[in-house]
DNA sequence: TACCCCAACGTTACCGGTAAACCTGACAAA
DNA sequence: TTTGTCAGGTTTACCGGTAACGTTGGGGTA
């Protein structure tokens, strides 16, 4: 049914050996050959097998795995569009997978993924158990830590840090004259990288002399009915905040749409600061202040390292990609 | 460096094949056997080579591929959650890809596909070229098309009409006492879906004597700033409509930003209708009219069709999950 | 006692490419 | 004429699993 090299071979009257050479554009034959070995290809329909290109020689493989926090996060949309891209048109495929902020699950799905035998990986975040490490080590494929920046990588790092983005917002906000901090997030234990901003706020907050009044953390998915409902709790509790940063875009929205369904008037009586940079959140009623995330950019600079690396050019391990806190009319 | 089955075998005093069935966890060997098998294995830190068991035997590949138009359309990262969670529960791995609404990078992307030799593949849309069709044949494994569904699959389908939806909308607005409707889209020839939405829609009106008015169709992604500037154009050009339908949920609430900036009432001057379901029209200033489309569902339906195709199992070729009209404060 | 059967293995062939080494004839230079 | 070189091939071995089948020894049964 299927074709293969050595049909090929019979039919073109050569050998398996200069079919693959032909079908892979290497040299070693006529003209003529080639355009023999090609029209006979075509004709038998010939499917490369790259299942048995990667066994036979472990140069050849071109899968690329990627494992992400959360499939249905709108910015992890734009990293693995900016990943597919630039990993696409060289003619390598990915392999994806979700963690769900859990370590563990980023173990179980390495696992996996390594017995693939990858070109290369792309994980998120910089927290990993130590039998994740240990099997990326013994892999020896290159990894790319993307996302959340670190200084020792395991092997590539591509992001920025989390901590000073809460820092810059909270300075900005202190700069606005925004004394009495609060703050509106999710998944506590489980996003540590949520978890970097805020402590970044809150240091930012503590070292101005005016240490942060409350938090709101719901176990919830970091949404706009989070954001609703836990600013919501936030204010019920303590009703003379005059600024919350929250978790992210979606639940800054949230907690507009709860200002503006109480009243409350935005940035006169309470000042609303997200990060992420949705699209959305920028032609809202009001212009959210937010930091903007180059979630394409991350995407493309982790595969492009990913690809300089196995292409055995030098690469530099980390890779600083700038995150921009752009002011609205909220903060 | 790398330990394979060979190496167990040595280490343990058995045949390759032994360890084979050991690790396979088979039968036909005793418990001291496998014991002693699995501390070997687990001493040499021995990972499986999936690359080996598929190529060796054409049963195993736990190999799924899945083609969505965009990587960073919302909807979509639903449903690969969907698919995602369905397949590896059970030992798949998800390859992925986006066509960006093109059949012939849909191809392309099939051609790289099938060459890992997939357990099977997942495609967004009914809408392929013949060779597709073709290579999709030739390579015998199950296909699921999603989205957009057709009472003539490749192999199997699961999804919704878009033409119903579009026109379960008119018929909705028209009942609502609307007469001159619009139509504001995005990436015309690109998006065949979105386009039998707003045939559907069409039609809706045209039936009950009042042909749509006029549309504007942008080619742009289909975002915020797409329905913002969409509607802003369609109104210059037409200024008497009484309902506007957009392409999606994103678009929609690009135009009720429109109308909030320009004073617009919604709905008394004009009614505003989406598509899709995106989580914040559901708790925007008013409550967005749309259709919700159950993304993950899809994704799950998707993925335990094949699954079961897979097993042996009888699978009926067509499943239609519905979609809902949810009844908004906009239109 | 002879025979069969079965658990618990071992042997062999094979999947379809690719790397590496080898071959061959034509032509040029010594 | 001999030798070297090179284009244009061919041959062989191998990757690491798995399927299919062969083997062996011990126990039950006729």
């Amino acid at each position: 049914m299927k074709a293969n090299l050595e049909d090929i071979a019979r039919e073109a009257g050569v050998s398996k050996m200069t079919v693959s050479r032909v079908l892979r554009g290497g040299q070693g034959f006529s003209n003529e050959t080639r355009t023999r070995v090609m029209q006979v290809a075509e004709k038998l329909g010939y499917v490369h097998n790259k299942l048995a290109a990667a066994f036979g020689s472990d140069q050849a493989s071109t899968l690329v795995g990627m494992c992400v926090p959360r499939l249905t996060s709108g910015l992890f949309g734009h990293v693995l569009d900016g990943v597919d891209r630039a990993l696409g048109r060289l003619g390598y495929q990915l392999m994806i997978g979700a963690n769900n902020h859990s370590p563990q699950e980023e173990e179980d799905w390495v696992r996996q993924v390594i017995s693939w035998r990858p070109a290369g990986l792309i994980l998120s975040g910089r927290h990993h158990t130590p039998a994740t490490i240990d099997l990326l080590r013994k892999a020896g494929s290159p990894v790319v830590e993307i996302w959340d920046l670190t200084t020792s990588p395991v092997d590539m790092s591509v992001g920025f840090s989390h901590a000073d983005c809460g820092t810059e917002m909270g300075q900005y906000l202190l700069r606005h004259g925004r004394r009495r901090a609060g703050y509106v997030g999710a998944l506590a234990r489980a996003d540590v990288m949520g978890q970097a901003r805020r402590d970044g706020f809150e240091q930012a907050f503590s070292r101005a002399g005016h240490p942060m009044v409350d938090a709101e953390v719901l176990h919830d998915a970091p949404g706009f009915y989070a954001g609703y409902y836990g600013l919501e709790t936030l204010l019920s509790r303590c009703r003379t905040l005059d600024v919350v940063y929250f978790h992210n875009d979606e639940m800054a929205i949230g907690g507009l749409a709860f200002c503006q369904s109480r009243g409350i008037r935005v940035p006169e009586d309470l000042g609303i600061a997200g990060w992420g940079g949705m699209e959305a959140a920028a032609i809202l009623p009001r212009r959210l202040t937010t930091t903007v995330v180059p979630t394409t950019a991350i995407g493309k600079a982790a595969a492009e390292a990913l690809v300089a690396r196995l292409k055995g050019e030098h690469v530099q391990d980390v890779t600083v990609v700038p995150t921009r806190l752009v002011p609205g009319e909220t903060g």
